[in-house]
DNA sequence: AATGAATGAGTATTCATTCAT
DNA sequence: CATGAATGAATACTCATTCAT
């Protein structure tokens, strides 16, 4: 075997995994061509089939590489407020703080394509394709579950289905907050990227205040009525 | 000549243009085909071609036909309140409520496809297509400005950079709102769709709430420290 | 019939034939679109087939509107200098430059498209499209019969084959004198364009020189042996 | 696997370049579709995009698979005189014999298409693709430096510029003599083609015939004139 | 364990032409 | 007399995937 030839080693995979994830960020799963991550990749046209089987276990193995991390931290986070709180219920900004906490500090991290991954992950909420939003589902299942049933106990006196969708808004927001840095740009073309460490206490200052705002005055009629009837 | 043959009338533009929309809503640009639009609006392939020239300029074409609408109303139902104010700072409640109402209005009108245009245009800032983004910047330029410029008469005492970002969060969480009803099913599988008509209410609230936030402890000090200065 | 409809006036073939003539010049038949010359004649899409049948025929027209006036002339040229000659055989001096000197009259017009005209003819010698050369076959056939015979006349002592095979050369060399400008770059970047009024002396010696150079010996020698048999 | 779906062999790309070759020849470049190349060539129609990137690129190959070798044996006949001479001015007659007999030599051999491509070569010289046009500068424009600057010893008294010319004329008699034995047909359909191997010495007095012309009058003043000067 | 070659289905776009008005 | 709209067939090219080696 000549040196021209000689095998890439067992980096082979990661060097697969890192240049779609940046390809994905920058022109979307449609747009990023096997060609396309096999050249950035330095890497055989056929690897990423011999790797991985297709182009969508592809697209997988980019989010569980990094999901998996993520989610474990996040309910590290949240159990780690849990002991510390000794059965109580949790304050709301707690919760908050570590579920979103984690996603900021993952995309804090230019180091080693954490930044990356995360805008792609906010962009890939609103994905059409279907399968991709499938398995985004199954990866979250667990974590959102006792994220949601920790804010249920903290917020006792709001409904479940408000605590629902304003986790939803958060979510969005919080999305935009990382994805869309160039939506922002879209808005005001003089606007300054600065520090993105600052990003955090800004995001979790709207957070809780949306999280804590007063109910919809129609919700609060509909709450009224139900406990009469109980 | 057969029915199945004659020729389409004068429709052939707005077939093609909501036949996209639709597509486009549904898979992306990217995975949306011209056979598909074609097919769907029961034109000849061409016709795109002839029409509008290209793909591209056809994805242009259908969010120029909404947008102006759109902001049209938006910029009308801003100044609507500023005559109704006689010259006084409008509340931030009502700037809100005219930038993001005319937004849910839209969305909520199933009847004329303005719900599938708003979720695209939900899905869209996200889109890393560098050309779609670009025109979505001029489009928006002057509509954006004007209500920014309402919000910080209204809030003088916050700096103008924080709601910049504060902006920049409502808009998120208006998108997923919006784009996101299947993002909200991931959460929760069990999720009821429900009115949509009582999404207004709902993400008003959460929105007014992140906006009059308290500030982030660290900003509060530096503006002291600004004013000590002054 | 409003300004912006009114109708171009009877200069519509006329606009068609120049726009088509100088693009044809530019890229070729085939890579010279309906559009294109349409476009630049500012004209509509259909008019060309409606003047003109087809794209075929208006490549004849092309031509015809041009060689029917050229060949005119080089035959008047001819028998010019026939009626000077009083019935005696004309020098071949004089017969190459009837015929090769209206070439470069016109292809030193400028003005009126005469160059550009006859560049597009010289490559049209060598173009693989078969109707196009059988066209010109057609519409040489007469005049180039007529130079033959005054040729033969004019040189009784050179094999007929003879004086058909450098008359050949002689259109091939005339040919890339004219159309080939850009050729002659080709081997000297540095060369100089110059006056082109000074190509014909310089072209009329080469021409000149290659009739008139001595004849092969294997021709001569089977000449030999042809009057020898005789 | 039966025979017909048997796989190419190595040979493909050659294949490929020579239904590519002879298609060229006959239709010229813009009328021969990828279809048409793999068609004859019974290889698959993404064949050429991977093995040459596209067709220009393969344009380009047929040419210097051919080309490099011509101007090399070109180089080599032309050195050849060159150390027979022992260094003194060759004979124009052994220069122009070196460059063109060459070319001819190609043009009669039928066996391994080298009529075929001189015949493209000889027509692509006037071709208004502009691409081509400077991809043939480049490949020629070593050897054409060779050979002008031993014409310019051979012929000290003649002016360099008028040199040039002539060997663009001579350039254009042969390229004629070889592609267009049809544009000859056109000229007289009673032409025979006869035996390919006679054309040699017929171009060849043509041309040193042409060469060797008196200068025209002008040039011969002007020249004069810079004597005076002197 | 890895790869160069190949492929069938697909892409957006352009073409000359037709036709009802 | 002229044209805007439309069309079927073609264009070069790209795609993810397969497979023999």
């Amino acid at each position: 075997m000549s040196e021209a030839t000689a095998k890439q080693g067992p980096d082979t995979r990661a060097r697969i995994l890192n240049a779609a994830e940046s390809l994905f960020m920058t022109h979307g799963f449609e747009a990023t061509s096997m060609r396309m991550i096999t050249g950035q990749a330095e890497v055989n046209l056929a690897a990423v089939n011999y790797h991985f089987g297709s182009k969508d276990a592809l697209i997988q193995e980019v989010f569980r590489r990094r999901l998996t991390e993520l989610n474990r931290d996040r309910l590290g986070a949240l159990e780690a407020e849990e002991s510390l709180a000794n059965g109580a219920p949790l304050k709301p900004s707690k919760i908050v703080a570590a579920f979103f906490g984690v996603s900021l500090k993952m995309a804090a991290d230019t180091e080693h394509g954490g930044a990356t991954f995360m805008r792609l992950l906010g962009r890939t909420y609103t994905e059409p394709n279907e399968f991709v939003r499938q398995f985004l589902a199954e990866e979250y299942a667990e974590v959102v579950q006792r994220f949601m049933n920790a804010l249920y106990r903290a917020l006792p006196d709001v409904p479940r289905e408000e605590i629902l969708w304003r986790f939803h808004f958060m979510m969005g927001a919080m999305s935009y907050a990382i994805a869309g840095t160039d939506a922002l740009k879209l808005f005001a073309g003089d606007f300054d990227d600065e520090d993105p460490t600052r990003l955090m206490p800004r995001l979790m200052s709207f957070l809780l205040g949306g999280l804590r705002a007063p109910l919809p005055e129609e919700v609060i009629e509909s709450r009224a009525i139900r406990r009469d009837a109980a």
